[in-house]
DNA sequence: ATCAATTTGGTAATATTGCTACATTGATGA
DNA sequence: TCATCAATGTAGCAATATTACCAAATTGAT
């Protein structure tokens, strides 16, 4: 799969690496280890000489400690460095505190939800994302099903669905979702979405839809949930969890990322026709913004 | 303001900016231009005469390139590119082909949407983002407003709020827009979301708010907008457009992270205790997910 | 406790790489 | 057509990274 190329997965994040090879480090290396965790910006603009000073070890311990965590030279350090960081700081190293100006604040949250996107990336099964489009292009029907957090999705898919000419509908009132779920039938195809992939009332929605006959798609943050035993297809959207309150709910938003890939996959099996009718759909839509009034 | 340093905010992705500044480079410098354009990855594992090699140049034309397209020389030109490269190939380079995978199209609009945070990351006003904060901490009651893709980043807001003790309310019916908007007094504030910031119902709607003598805090995707006479502060959440049909829409997945900022900081400013009562409602919510039937 | 064996870390030499000064060529305009 | 200036290449230099080698420290076995 394109998504998985080794030298992307493997050599990820540097200072995570580094993190984790830490402990058995030697104790010099260790030193340099450091260094680049506290101050990974600075050794992005330092020379070999400033970081072995930086570190207080001569040279050639900078230049083992840079084949200790399996890159080829400082270059090539800091070049893998450069990525790292360009991906922002990993989440482990952005736990916002108290302390932290309101611009820094938003960096991280930034910072935080860009990791989560790259690493939602890489989680993304595209077997089950193909095998998802090829369910809806035959559905009758969709219905989609969600709550909280995921309720937002499930909205933000039934705004484009109706574009693809492909009946569907969803609602949030959970006795409406009820009625909906047990009126389903074969053809049609339900999506139910919950991070946690544990919400009773969801599972129910899909157990119950599948009893009718119809299929089930589920986007979930794992694909080990009671979700699962009831789903035709998992959509599996993987975020770096943090139990910080302060942490933004990254899940929705890499959920809708998966949204955004479904439909343009759907979009694009229905053939050119179909995408003439979507341009002029989102040209009445943009008229539409400039002149409605109420 | 510590998001909008120099270094970063000018030279930023190597790539978008030797694509701009292309046509007003020297012959050989453009033939230097053309080949990082062309094999990025290459570049970042080639050395200065590699480079002057692959781009039929002498060296000191690859130095020269460096200089004008505003890098200190070849080492941070590689920095910079390895930068741009991690955070995907720029959204320029990843219009959607017919003839793509599924997992390339998967690919881009993961690039597409982690560029165009990375560019939102850049060009939000935390000065704004403070004064709205502000305002949100001096309100007796929220109104959030926002139609179509919008709409679900209200009704995200709408999830959130209520749990800072702060009486918010989203409705998706205009004519209970209306209704809110025309209620509204001094101590209110409204929250108008509109990407294009043109939409004219929006608009009225700020309009009339203020009107009642309420605060209005727009989340708009540029500030020159008619938005902004109506508005006291606005939080400008700019994304990379593009008019490709199968581009997603990014701008609601920016403005979403916008909200996550804003809610964060104003969870921060009501401390402690607040933030006590928060994670009792993260409990809270958890149980209810796993007991909860019809 | 003592002596190999092995690992670790520093010094100094070397190779590589990036950069600058200067010369040459090509282009532009009076 | 010549003078002037910009553009590009050649050659040499400076910096930077890397390797070879040796000394010190650590470990383990007798």
């Amino acid at each position: 799969m394109e998504l998985r190329e080794p030298d992307v997965q493997s050599g990820r994040n540097i200072l995570e690496v580094t993190r984790t090879l830490r402990a058995n480090l030697r104790k010099s290396d260790r030193k340099v280890a450091d260094v680049l965790l506290e101050s990974p910006q600075r050794i992005l603009n330092a020379t070999v000489a400033e970081t072995a000073e930086l570190a207080d070890v001569s040279q050639p311990t900078v230049i083992r400690f840079c084949a200790a965590i399996g890159c080829e030279g400082f270059q090539d350090l800091k070049i893998r460095l450069a990525q790292s960081l360009a991906l922002g700081t990993p989440a482990t190293h952005s736990a916002i505190t108290d302390d932290d100006t309101p611009a820094a604040v938003a960096s991280k949250i930034f910072d935080y939800t860009i990791s989560s996107l790259d690493w939602a990336r890489h989680a993304l099964d595209m077997e089950q994302m193909n095998a998802a489009v090829a369910l809806i292009l035959k559905a009758t029907h969709l219905e989609f099903f969600g709550f909280g957090a995921s309720a937002i999705v499930a909205q933000d898919l039934q705004q484009k669905f109706p574009l693809f000419g492909i009946p569907c509908n969803a609602t949030m009132d959970s006795h409406q979702q009820l009625m909906a779920a047990s009126m389903m039938k074969p053809g049609s195809v339900a999506v139910a979405i919950s991070n946690t992939g544990q919400t009773l009332s969801i599972v129910e929605l899909a157990r119950l839809a599948r009893e009718q006959g119809a299929k089930v798609i589920s986007i979930a943050g794992s694909t080990q949930t009671a979700l699962f035993d009831y789903s035709d297809v998992v959509i599996n959207v993987e975020t770096l969890d943090n139990t910080d309150i302060f942490t933004p709910t990254t899940s929705r938003i890499a959920a809708l990322v998966a949204a955004d890939i479904l439909s343009t996959l759907v979009a694009r099996q229905l053939g050119t026709p179909h995408n003439q009718r979507l341009v002029r759909m989102k040209r009445y839509l943009s008229q539409m913004r400039r002149n409605e009034a109420f």
